[in-house]
RNA sequence: GGCGACGUGGCCAAGUGGUAAGGCAAGGGUCUGCAAAACCCUUAUUCAUGGGUUCGAUUCCCAUCGUCGCCUCCA
């Protein structure tokens, strides 16, 4: 079974080839750290999460690039976000984004995103860049105006290929004045001549000054993944300009394909419009974590594909959050049946491991379709349903157990991370000596329960209740579980 | 205006040239002292609309309407 993705270049779906057999290197466009990062981050960084963890699950080594743009990267008026935020909050620009990055990476640490394998800073790679545009120019691609370098988009004469747009046809400067000494509309700057009052400036070949926001991620991909690498990620909302421009300062000076393949999530949208910290109707991820377990939130981003937009809404979050407490429900029934599980007899055995040997297939091959997140999904809430009647009906023995606790562990857990590990289930800490005195009071609800004293009864639940306690009786016996809010 | 994507049950959302996954919600039932959890049943003869291709289309083609993204910084 081979693993195919939408490959937005061809806009069709192919089958994937890793340049070195066993080994992905890939790169995805990361944050500009000037503000707390929102939900639509969450989306793509998820998606990109798990295509990570599919990758390494199934035995390939991922070399995972994800810039942080801390420069170069401007507003309309023409200000740098970092200095803006810089100004915003009165502390110096690096500040900013250290405050930012680290803000970033606990939220996505938060989220269950595995953290890539190099996180570049644009500040830290100018040489790399100047160097870079050096061999733009030398190449014919840039020219240079009065301590500014421009890229010509007219030198590369497939500018456009990936959003499928023409020079010709698009209304250059529409909404933004164009810069008089730019040879054509819409070339795009390399490097900024800097004022001299500019906090972020570097000397170069062209005076002080900065890089423009393209260039990065042509000069640190290229350092370290190569001239070209397997995949390259981001939002859509980035294919025009900046996706294209990659494309031609990368092609322009390395005279190669820049990547094989080109994968692009799809927008989140509230109300209808863009979630976008310019449009300010952004839901933090802090503040999301607040309400949502991580796995909600990851049930919710993952119940689409991830190259199709996406609605937030409330009744959306709220809808996740049921669906993640079911599988995991499930997932934590099966933990506990294991502990007290017998052998089972053959026959049994063989039926109910075929069939979540054929759950684990569908997820498979879902995943192997261009990460049908969505439909793996349906594979782990089918096979829940499946598992808890063999419960119901007593034929779950030890070895169908095992089996569908290591289902939950990898595809829930490893692959896709909506599945919470064992430690957390149990609420974490002292976990040992809490899941002791709750035992102690369901022990002592048992004995209401016998003398029929309900009122006393209840009453231990429902305090249990308030400190998130949920009391579950069954014909075995009545268990807990922590509850998810 | 140009480019790209999309319109599937009450909501979210997969999918296929041969007759509609899954989640949530709703109703009924089983279980239970009551709950919770779980399980079973019910809820789209229909996939924006109008044409065309085909033995047959929701799936392919064309048109229309509508929504979103990009064309300016945003994942």
């Amino acid at each position: 079974m081979s693993q195919t993705i939408y490959n937005v270049l061809s806009r069709e779906k192919e089958v994937f080839k890793p340049i070195n057999e066993g080994r992905v290197m890939m790169y995805v466009c990361g944050p500009t750290v000037y503000d707390n990062s929102h939900l639509g981050h969450a989306k793509t960084y998820v998606s990109f999460d798990v295509v990570v963890r599919w990758f390494r699950y199934n035995g390939l080594k991922v070399r995972y690039v994800q810039n942080i743009t801390d420069v170069g990267h401007l507003l309309d008026d023409g200000e740098d976000r970092i200095l803006k935020g810089a100004r915003r909050e009165k502390v110096e620009p690096m500040e900013i984004v250290e405050r930012y990055m680290r803000a970033y990476f606990e939220d996505m640490d938060a989220l269950g995103v595995v953290r890539p394998d190099i996180s570049p800073r644009a500040s830290a790679h100018v040489p790399e860049q100047i160097e870079m545009i050096q061999e733009l120019i030398a190449k014919g691609h840039a020219y240079e105006v009065d301590g500014s370098v421009y890229y010509s988009v007219e030198s590369f004469k497939e500018y456009g290929k990936l959003s499928g747009r023409h020079v010709e046809e698009m209304e250059a400067g529409r909404r933004v004045a164009v810069r008089d000494e730019k040879h054509h509309p819409m070339d795009f700057a390399l490097w900024i001549k800097a004022p001299p009052n500019h906090v972020l400036q570097w000397p170069s070949p062209w005076g002080r000054g900065y890089p423009g926001w393209h260039i990065e991620c042509s000069a640190m991909s290229n350092k370290y993944l190569g001239p070209t690498f397997d995949i390259h990620g981001g939002g859509v909302d980035n294919i025009f300009p900046h996706n294209e421009c990659e494309i031609a300062q990368s092609e322009g000076a390395h005279e190669q394909p820049f990547t094989n393949t080109w994968m692009l999530t799809g927008t989140l949208l509230v109300d209808g419009v863009k979630m976008s910290k310019s449009l300010g109707n952004f839901i933090t991820i802090k503040d999301a974590l607040k309400q949502y377990r991580p796995e909600a939130l990851r049930v919710f981003i993952l119940s689409g594909l991830y190259r199709s937009p996406a609605d937030y809404s409330t009744s959306a979050l709220d809808a996740a959050t049921k669906g993640a407490e079911r599988i995991n429900t499930a997932a934590r029934r099966v933990r506990v049946e294991l502990k007290n599980a017998r052998p089972g007899d053959e026959a049994n055995n063989g039926r109910l491991i075929d069939l979540l040997d054929q759950y684990r297939m569908r997820f498979t091959s879902a995943m192997n379709d261009d990460f049908n997140a969505p439909l793996a999904l349906s594979a782990l809430f089918d096979m829940g349903k499946d598992l808890n009647t063999a419960i119901d009906e007593g034929t779950a023995s030890q070895p169908v157990l095992e089996q569908a606790d290591a289902v939950y562990r990898e595809l829930g857990g490893q692959v896709l991370g909506v599945v919470q590990p064992e430690s957390q289930a149990s609420g974490g800490g002292s976990a040992e000596r809490e899941a002791g005195l709750i035992q102690m009071l369901i022990d002592m609800r048992l004995e209401a329960r016998k003398a029929k004293d309900y009122a006393r009864a209840d009453s231990i639940r429902s305090q249990l209740m308030k400190f998130g306690v949920i009391l579950e009786d069954g014909p075995k016996g009545t268990t807990f579980r922590i509850s998810s809010n």
